[in-house]
DNA sequence: TTGGAAAGTCAACAAGGCTGACATAAAATC
DNA sequence: GATTTTATGTCAGCCTTGTTGACTTTCCAA
């Protein structure tokens, strides 16, 4: 299996092993668990899941975003994403206003105790992504961002793009 | 929050904005999206789901390994556990045996045809990163290992670091 | 003005986590 | 030899978060 071919120009050659490939798949399993630990712990607390971590997140990032434009972010069905968002405006954290052009449409926004979620959850996944650039080096970032982008659907690679992207 | 500074140019120092962080944390988000897609369409056909596939991947990976090793690895209860195994072995894709040097535990085993949904799912992920590899480049790659490792709980970290390390 | 499409909500079901209780067999210890 | 601990399996029941289906409200275009 092993493919080789290297490309043109200065770099070195990529021995693609299934050995190596594999090791890359199992740190992305081992690393994501990492990732969403700290969330996790947090989340708990307050009775909500990964769902709700998710749209509290994109809600920050794109304030008075709709719901139909937070379905096409997260990939998940508006039921599903619907139930979530009930008990976040239910408890306070998130604020769905009619939309005034057109008024089908929600526009939601992150409340005062919204944000200081968000805050304590992304503060946590922070800390732990920053230790890791730190350890690992900027330049290991940089091949870290590479590879992940290369690795997105086309379409998330879009998403991805899509807000700003702090000049890299 | 920090606002910063957007640093272009070639960092020996590592300008972590939040906002950098939060384009890693995405990044993540929707990398490891991309990375369980073609999996979740196979195992789609066959009625299993993402958890089915753990079990698969980490038997083929250390075949004959226990029941109790598999959970530390999985991090999930004997009874979450327990129900995937049972439809593998009942589907016959895996294989129980008594233990011989101590006969309360069971060691499992990969069957043909659990090796044949096997390579079907890891070739499918290994195409996908192996894409990745390739766009990235070799730098790149050494990087994004870096850096997930350092992303890793130390626990974790131990867990992937037995087995053979590839020669990195 | 009316019919279709789009946005959002409610209801019900499934997968796969979880806890707790309990059973069995084998190993380890007293 | 009796007791305790360990490894595994099972039943019951709960929760989160996916799913599909049916429905309402609103908008727009024919």
């Amino acid at each position: 299996m092993a493919q080789g071919t290297p490309g043109a120009g200065g770099e070195s050659l990529l021995f693609l092993t299934d050995e190596q490939l594999r090791k890359g798949i199992e740190a992305m399993f081992f690393a994501y668990r990492g990732f969403t630990a700290d969330p996790d712990r947090i989340l708990q607390r307050y009775d909500y899941g990964r769902a709700h971590h998710r749209a509290i997140h994109f809600i920050h990032r794109s304030q008075g975003t709709t719901v139909n434009n937070l379905l096409g972010i997260l990939g998940v069905t508006k039921q599903s994403l619907n139930r979530v968002l009930r008990t976040l405006i239910r408890d306070g954290l998130v604020d769905s206003r009619v939309g005034s052009r057109d008024r089908r449409e929600r526009h939601l926004f992150l409340t005062e105790k919204g944000e200081a979620l968000e805050r304590e959850l992304s503060e946590a996944q922070r800390r732990r992504m920053r230790a890791a650039y730190r350890a690992a080096g900027p330049q290991a970032v940089a091949g870290f961002r590479q590879v992940l982008e290369a690795m997105m659907d086309p379409d998330q690679r879009r998403q991805f793009r899509a807000k700003g992207d702090g000049g890299q």
